[in-house]
DNA sequence: CCGCATCCAATTTGATACTG
DNA sequence: CAGTATCAAATTGGATGCGG
């Protein structure tokens, strides 16, 4: 560890993009706020299934750091079995745009060869 | 793995979200991004000197990525000392919003607390 | 100066089992 | 059902040296 932490001590002080970078960064987090952000309301099981290739032990600790960061919001109803569901918060959905920009990104340069999905309605 | 490579065999294939986490994606990309995209050119040293905490192997790794998914262009002068310069594609340029986007969205959100350069211009 | 290759350490991830 | 703990496996990261 040679990098900022050394520089700004133990509260790790951030650029605002560093800030993004943080909030948003790793391979599942972004996908993980889009797929609740498409059914407003999900539970942890569906979000799993939702998510190809994630696992268990990923999915809940990138969820912890997402409420962490105050981007989702978690209730736990106190049923048997157990009932978890996650929603976004007002700050998570201020992102969507970010996010939406970025699929509407990759709709127009993902090359063809690549694309799995591009035969909804062409005509 | 048992992801998406799976599905789709070996030219994975990829939603347009995922392709631009991919192009995108990691630890390094959007911020050697942003660099390149401030100055207009970078040479490779000034680049890894602006990048705070970067390793010379990642950085270099990073931009070879950039430049495969062309969003960064490479110009190398054959002189001795060697010159290598860098800049944004206009396909790279497109996903500037995006990134301008996300620094707007960490200059509203940072707390305080966390903030590096809070006394710019307060008057 | 730039960037690849190597070697080894550190971090992340996956599979599985266990608790409330 | 949701989440934690454990341990091995895989991936990434840093330091260094070589060659164009």
């Amino acid at each position: 560890m040679t990098n900022d932490s050394e520089l700004s001590g133990k509260h790790n002080l951030l650029t605002p993009f560093d800030y993004t970078l943080t909030v948003l960064g790793g391979k599942w987090k972004m996908k993980i706020m889009y797929q609740i952000a498409c059914q407003k309301v999900l539970r942890y099981g569906e979000l799993k299934r939702s998510i190809l290739g994630i696992t268990h032990k990923v999915l809940s600790s990138q969820l912890k750091e997402l409420e962490e960061s105050g981007i989702i919001k978690r209730v736990e109803y106190s049923q048997t079995p157990l009932k978890v569901e996650y929603s976004l918060t007002p700050k998570g959905k201020t992102l969507m745009p970010i996010l939406e920009d970025m699929c509407k990104w990759g709709l127009q340069y993902l090359p063809d060869e690549q694309r799995i999905i591009n035969n909804i309605r062409n005509e």
